[in-house]
DNA sequence: GACGAAGTTATCTAACGGAC
DNA sequence: GTCCGTTAGATAACTTCGTC
């Protein structure tokens, strides 16, 4: 990575990582003249600062600076507090996988994963129980970083009961970015805050996937798959747009100079299509499941 | 309804610096 | 070097929230 796309990146003016240093004395840092992790490695230690905490923040700065420039995902998540991960985005946005699994049920300990929808920014790639699904915890060890909506509580504590999986991926989860905003909601709810339409899968949520997959399994039948699995696509090419504008959204927020990210409203088109027949089959046969 | 992550609030602890 | 008041970060307890 080119140290000076390094420098254009959030985390660069950023110094509250360092164990011991709060916004306070992050704030006395810039009054100094320390703005950036270029001025501590350029700079002494200004007068009147106290020697120890500069010298925790000139390794915590080199530290971070190798890791960064390495990628090195266990040395950064070691390094940066869980807080503030989002402010990697940019280093990673290249080497994301967007997640998102559909279950049969809530509960890990009852229920079992259908399907899972893998988005690497250019192609969804879909695994499915009893066909394909063992070959997903190879495909994701591949990637440095993934991003989900709310997955830090269900999709990947679900995904590690399952199938015994560990992440050491950087995890960026859109719900909790949201919520730093003050936005909060179900994925569904916030897509129609940012205008993102569905396609013919509006009327879909997490419990017709459920129903879907109960009817593929019953009569084998590849339009109700088909239908499950536009939906499971449908939210992960999503996240893509999500995780952006959140991200652009915090930097204005917390008013950091840095260059937002070009944000790409369906990147790609969704390769499965919802069948109209098979929704209206399903919604009108379960419509008392939802009263 | 269960679960677990993150936010919020209150309290505790450690570091700093001035006075002696 | 020691004491003590101030400041700020760390920690704990509690609350809120969204998942299929």
């Amino acid at each position: 990575m080119e140290a000076s796309k390094i420098m254009d990146y959030p985390l660069y003016n950023s110094f509250t990582f360092v164990k011991g240093i709060g916004l306070k004395t992050e704030a006395t840092l810039k009054e100094l003249g320390i703005n950036s992790w270029n001025d501590v490695i350029k700079k002494q230690c200004p007068e009147l600062f106290p020697k120890r905490k500069w010298s925790a923040i000139w390794n915590g700065v080199n530290s971070a600076m190798d890791a960064l420039k390495t990628l090195n995902v266990s040395q950064l998540t070691s390094l940066i507090p869980k807080t503030q991960h989002w402010k990697m985005i940019p280093n990673f946005i290249d080497r994301i996988a967007y997640l998102d699994i559909e279950t049969t049920g809530l509960s890990p300990r009852y229920s079992h994963i259908t399907t899972i929808a893998v988005y690497d920014g250019s192609k969804v790639h879909d695994f499915v129980r009893s066909d394909n699904l063992d070959e997903f915890p190879k495909f994701i060890s591949k990637f440095p970083a993934i991003t989900t909506f709310y997955g830090k509580t269900f999709d990947i504590p679900f995904i590690k009961r399952e199938m015994g999986l560990e992440f050491n991926q950087i995890h960026f989860d859109v719900c909790f970015l949201l919520r730093k905003l003050k936005i909060k909601g179900g994925l569904k709810k916030i897509e129609k805050r940012f205008r993102i339409s569905r396609g013919g899968l509006e009327d879909l949520d997490g419990y017709t996937a459920v129903l879907l997959w109960n009817r593929f399994r019953k009569t084998r039948k590849r339009e109700y798959l088909e239908t499950l699995l536009a939906y499971n696509n449908e939210d992960v090419i999503n996240l893509e747009f999500l995780l952006d504008k959140s991200y652009n959204l915090l930097i204005r927020k917390e008013q950091l100079f840095t260059p937002p990210l070009e944000l790409l409203k369906k990147k790609i088109k969704n390769p499965f299509q919802a069948n109209k027949r098979v929704i209206g089959a399903i919604l009108g046969r379960n419509t008392n499941l939802y009263s």
